[in-house]
Parts: C-alpha cells; sequence; structure tokens
RNA sequence: GCCCCCAUCGUCUAGCGGCCCAGGACAACACCCUUUCAAGGUGUAGAUCGCGGGUUCGAAUCCCGCUGGGGGUACCA
C-alpha cells in the first residue's frame, strides 16, 4: 500500500493540513506501506518561496516522516511537479487523452468564456447552470492545426459526457457510492495556457506513476472526484481507493480553518510550547477514535490500532481547550530532566537565562522544574511562572501583603517574627523551614494560610505561586530574607 | 442558485436493531485533599440521539422527506 500527502507551497501548513498529513501517514505504517511527499507547486501565481521546507519542517516537528519525498529522493524522483512538468511528463499525458479522444485543444479565452457565459444567461437560463462545453470538440484535426498554426494560445480541456453518470466509492463513507450527473460537470482544464498542469491532471499523472493505491485527501475534493474517475477510465489506468477526510471546523462552526482567519500556523504550537507527541495525539483524535474511553495513546499505540474505517465522515470542530489539556498531561508525563531540557529555549528566549543557558543555568533550572512542573499546560507558560527567581523583584503591594482577617501592623509583626526565626536557623531545608514556620504560626496564634500568604507575597511578589517552602529553598537563605526585609519596609 | 457530503451533551466522541430512559473526555459547577495556584479524588449539571414519516415485536442505530451545517461551483490547490 502506498499513499501520500501532496501539499501546494503556498504558505505556512496548518493543523488540517498535518492531520490529513497524520492519517495517510497512520495508514501507510499501520499496514507496513510506503508513505511520500510530493510537492504540487503548479500554481505560480501562489507560489511561496520557503514554504516547502516550511511544511516539512511542520511535519517533521509532530513525527511524520517519508520514504519518499523532495529532499531524500526516491525510484520516482523528482518529487516536485514544477520540476516534472519541465520533464515533459504532464504533456506527454495531456497529449496522450487528445490523441484517444478524451480531450482537445481548446482556444477559449478566459474573456471568452465570460462572454459565453453572458449569452448562456442572455438566452435566459440560469447563469449559475451555466457549464463550460468548448467548441472545439467537434473540430477537426484540420481545424486545430490552423489555429495553432495562427499561433493562439490554448488549453487542453477534458471532454465530459454530455450524459450518464459517473460514481465512486468512498471508505469513509462505508463505501457509499456517490454519484453525479455528468450534465452538472463541465470541460476542465488539463493543461493550461503556460504548459503547466492543473491539478486535476497532474496529481492523477503522479499518483498514478507512483504506484499510489489509497488516496487519502481532504473533503474538499469529493466534488472534484467525478473527473478524476474519468481520468482514470480516459488513461485506462487501475482506480485507487479514495478516503475524504472531514474537514477541522473552526471553532465557531463557521467553516473549515482557514490560514488567514485562524490561528492555526503549526509552527505557533511549537512556538507556544506544545509537545508534539501531544498534537499528534490530539490530532489523531479529531476525526479518529478508538474505543469509547480511550484518549491518550502512544504513537505506536495510534499506529497500531488507527483504521481508515473508523475515521468518521463529518466534520471536527477546532478544540483548543482540548489540545491544552493533553498537552498538560503530556508535560507531567516527562520526566524533570527532560522538561527541563525542552524548557530552556523557552527561558532563553524570554530572556531568564542565557542563550545557549551556561551550566549553572542549566542546573538551576532543573532545581526549578518540580515547582512549576503540575502546573503547566504550555511549555511557554514557564518563563512567566519561574521569573521571580531569575529576576529582582519589585517591592511588594502592601494589600497584597496583608491576608485575609489581619491589619498591616500585625502583617509587619509576622514579617518580623518569621524574620527572627529563619536567621535561627542553622539549615535551609523544606523540612526545617516548615517545622520553623508552622510552630511560629501557632505561637502567633495566626492560621498557617494567613502567615503562609503574607510570605509567599514577600518572597516571590504574587499570591499565586509555587508551594512556600520549596520556593524559600530555591530562592535561597540569602534573597529569600533580603526579600522579607524589603516586605517590612514597605509596611513600616 | 445548482451539485455533493454530513447530522448523538456547549465541544471531541462511543454506539453499527434489543446490553442505551445513551458511555467516556474537554469545558462548567460543587465537595474532598491542601500554605496560594495547580495536580489528584469524588460528585452535579448537560443530549426528548435535528424534525416528521415509515420498516420492525423492538430504532440513536435501516429507508424516505424536511430542516440545519459544511464543501464545491477557477487556466487555485
Amino acid at each position: 500500500m502506498r499513499v501520500r500527502f501532496a501539499p501546494s507551497p503556498t504558505g505556512f501548513l496548518h493543523i488540517g493540513g498535518v492531520r490529513t498529513a497524520l492519517f495517510n501517514w497512520l495508514f501507510a505504517r499501520h499496514y507496513g506501506g510506503q508513505f511520500l511527499l510530493r510537492i504540487e507547486d503548479t500554481d505560480e501565481k501562489r507560489f511561496v518561496p520557503g514554504a516547502a521546507d516550511d511544511m516539512m519542517a511542520s511535519l517533521r516537528w509532530v513525527g511524520i516522516d517519508w520514504d519518499e519525498g523532495p529532499d531524500i529522493g526516491g525510484p520516482h524522483a523528482p518529487y516536485v511537479q514544477s520540476e516534472r512538468k519541465d520533464l515533459g511528463i504532464y504533456q506527454r499525458y495531456a497529449d496522450e487523452l487528445v490523441a484517444n479522444g478524451h480531450a482537445y485543444t481548446c482556444f477559449v479565452t478566459p474573456e471568452q468564456e465570460e462572454h459565453m457565459r453572458a449569452e448562456w444567461a442572455a438566452r435566459g437560463e440560469r447563469p449559475e447552470r451555466f457549464r463550460f462545453r468548448g467548441p472545439e470538440r467537434e473540430w477537426s484535426a484540420e481545424q486545430v492545426a490552423e489555429a495553432k498554426a495562427q499561433g493562439l494560445p490554448f488549453t487542453i480541456r477534458l471532454k465530459v459526457p454530455l450524459t450518464g453518470t459517473t460514481s465512486f466509492t468512498d471508505l469513509i463513507r462505508g463505501g457509499e457510492r456517490i454519484s453525479v450527473n455528468n450534465a452538472d460537470l463541465y470541460d476542465l482544464v488539463l493543461l493550461k495556457t503556460t504548459k503547466m498542469p492543473t491539478y486535476h491532471l497532474a496529481h492523477l499523472v503522479d499518483d498514478h506513476l507512483m504506484g499510489i493505491t489509497h488516496v487519502i485527501r481532504g473533503e474538499e475534493w469529493v466534488p472534484s472526484a467525478p473527473y478524476h474517475v474519468m481520468l482514470y477510465q480516459a488513461f485506462g489506468w487501475n482506480m485507487p481507493t479514495f478516503a475524504h477526510v472531514p474537514n477541522i471546523l473552526r471553532q465557531d462552526g463557521r467553516g473549515k480553518l482557514s490560514k488567514r482567519k485562524d490561528d492555526v500556523s503549526t509552527n505557533r504550537f511549537w512556538e507556544r510550547g506544545y509537545l508534539p507527541e501531544a498534537m499528534f495525539n490530539y490530532l489523531a483524535l479529531q476525526g479518529w477514535s478508538y474505543d469509547d474511553h480511550t484518549e491518550i495513546m502512544s504513537r505506536a499505540e495510534i499506529v497500531e490500532r488507527f483504521s481508515i474505517e473508523r475515521v468518521q465522515a463529518s466534520p471536527a470542530r477546532w478544540n483548543p481547550d482540548k489540545l491544552k489539556d493533553m498537552n498538560g498531561i503530556y508535560i507531567r508525563k516527562l520526566s524533570t530532566s527532560d522538561l527541563a531540557a525542552r524548557l530552556l529555549p523557552f527561558l532563553s528566549n524570554a530572556g531568564l537565562i542565557a542563550n545557549p543557558p551556561t551550566d549553572g543555568e542549566c542546573t538551576y533550572a532543573e532545581q526549578l522544574v518540580p515547582l512549576i512542573h503540575e502546573r503547566l499546560e504550555e511549555l511557554g507558560e514557564a518563563s512567566e511562572l519561574l521569573e521571580f527567581f531569575f529576576k529582582d523583584i519589585a517591592a511588594p503591594e502592601p494589600n497584597l501583603l496583608v491576608q485575609k482577617k489581619m491589619d498591616a501592623a500585625g502583617t509587619l509583626a509576622a514579617l518580623e517574627a518569621a524574620d527572627a526565626e529563619l536567621r535561627k536557623l542553622d539549615g535551609w531545608n523544606e523540612g526545617q523551614l516548615e517545622a520553623a514556620l508552622r510552630a511560629l504560626a501557632e505561637t502567633l496564634g495566626l492560621k498557617v494560610g494567613q502567615l503562609f500568604g503574607t510570605l509567599r507575597v514577600a518572597v516571590t511578589g504574587r499570591t499565586v505561586a509555587p508551594p512556600l517552602f520549596a520556593t524559600l529553598v530555591a530562592l535561597g537563605h540569602e534573597r529569600s530574607l533580603a526579600r522579607i526585609a524589603t516586605a517590612q519596609a514597605v509596611l513600616r
């Protein structure tokens, strides 16, 4: 079994594209087949330099690799359509279709086609129902030769039958036959005036030449599938099996995800600190499921369990909350050292540590990781949570220092007592700190929440922070006492 | 407009004729744990299975219609 993902390099790869690639990849890996990558750059106008490399980086990031592709080659190279066009591949097959009567040379320009549409409307026909059929369908070889001799620009169009129906089956729709009336179709362009093939011709010729057995692609291709069926028949080639995967809809359900309107560039998720394994798991579940309760699965488990028949026919909706939750689950599964290593780039970017980090910073980061490990849902949140360990804090607001049912004087007294108590300690570990401060709360007649709350604000500058004793230890004796002194000054 | 596809809690989904007055997860809420926040635990709420007809002893599951949503309607992919 051989499948492929064939993106058009017109910009970054969004998660919907990654999901389609993923289903192809899972299918290939599950059955031990091959997965290939092909670049479909037949749209010269929308071509974006560098987009193909960017897309490949996105795929690699989530863990999708390919057996044949533009960068690694393969038995059917090249894997870039513009390069294949230069080899004359598409021209050859377009000519074959003209020769066997399934396609024809058309000299109608876009302007003329517009005119034909207007005439159609003038005859009282519904303009929306206009289906282009070129007058050259009935031309003789001589007429065509004459027009060519005049140097008129031309396209090659598929000669779609005027009557009858065309149908095909789709794996995802339970093998249901999807069928359309040929009268609702039109003579689509196979080879543009520029000699560049359209997607319809190019992808089909390449799929055939590359031995693709299953075409797994987005459902936006369902309407054009009948043309592809006709093309396979016209060439006399074996038809691949079709599987049109549902689109991922926008969060509000209004339309499918779009690059322009939605923040769904795959790169953005990498930048915000999503783990590729979490993204992989989440995306696999957009349209596919294993059973009624299993969600967290390793790559290997998903590969083993995946089946295209269990892919839903109805569209899924983009749910960033669920992705975020899943990312948190995956972060919690990481070891301390693994998470520390993944966090370093984020801390560097935030300017909290050097780039590259020093050995001391790496060690310190690893010491801090346990304090925020289970509080993280995106790696990017770490810099905010850890900032006060790396930078000096501003003197805390008095109203934050004063806890519930306390006043400024009582808070100051508590701080002074804590200060004295902490200076008496001959060590600085969590056990000692906790024992000393709990005892102090008791003698002061305070609830531990009151005392600890005040100290938390004094030492971190915020009301929400990692556990107090671990924080004091990580901060160190010196800095802790200095910050407590500053807090006292604020209240005096 | 026309053509095609789809339709279970707000969202992702399980369900493929009786096990379902519908199960799991996210989000929400409550409680427990607890030095804050998380994490974890327990629980609550949330779907007359879009609506209407059939078929059947029996339908979320099969069929038809309607409605709704999505996609397509390019010398873009």
